[in-house]
DNA sequence: TGCCAGGCCCTCTTTAGGGCCTT
């Protein structure tokens, strides 16, 4: 049984949307937390390569000449291999960010082992009534901390753990006698929204 | 220089289309 409040919560910045398409990572982010605390934290730049164009560049705030001064990407994935180890990963929208650290991995002959859950998902199931889903509207609708920087990968992974542990804490006064697992979050998540009430009332 | 993707999920669905999310 693995319990969803010890985890890794990771999010990447990139130089664009694909990795299938060339693109390239070039921020993570991740933040360690164990039995809902954050305890430690992991940041770097790393240098794709190539350019990163003008809109990456407003979006994030990371230019080419930050890049420039950073280490190379197997570098820092291999530091962020150690990191993870034995850990399973949470990060908003997962889609996007496995896309990403399946291709960096790949890139070191690396590769993880476990759970990686979605706070995107989840939300989606358990907060039907939030605006939308997109991870700075659900840090405002939930009222979490936050320093008021958005897409930069340490400040996208810290606000997306205090969601993370919202959804938990959520999630166990609906199920108080339930160990709240990743392999529970992961079937709520599989569920259709008119499906989820029922789900969650049958447990 | 400009362009590019894809999984999830709903519905006016399933012989499909389009919005939501991520950079």
């Amino acid at each position: 049984m693995q319990l969803a409040n010890t985890a890794i919560v990771l999010d990447f910045e990139t130089t664009g949307l694909s990795p299938d398409m060339g693109d390239r990572a070039i921020e993570i982010g991740a933040v360690k937390i164990v039995d809902g605390e954050i305890v430690d934290s992991f940041q770097a730049l790393m240098n794709p390569g190539r350019r990163v164009n003008s809109f990456i560049e407003s979006y994030t705030g990371i230019s080419n000449a930050m890049l420039a001064e950073a280490e190379s990407c197997e570098i820092v994935m291999q530091r962020f291999a150690d990191f993870c180890q034995g850990f399973n990963l949470v990060a908003h929208n997962t889609s996007f960010d496995k896309k990403f650290l399946d291709a960096e991995f790949k890139r070191i002959n690396h590769s993880y082992s476990g759970h990686f859950a979605c706070s995107l998902l989840l939300s989606r199931r358990i907060n039907q009534d939030a605006p939308n889903h997109k991870l700075g509207t659900l840090v405002e609708y939930h009222q979490l901390p936050n320093d008021g920087v958005f897409h930069r990968a340490l400040a996208d992974a810290t606000m997306t753990a205090h969601l993370w542990n919202h959804q938990l804490a959520l999630l166990q006064q609906q199920l108080p006698n339930k160990a709240i697992t990743f392999e529970l979050i992961n079937q709520i998540s599989k569920r259709s929204k008119a499906q989820v009430s029922r789900y969650l009332l049958s447990l």
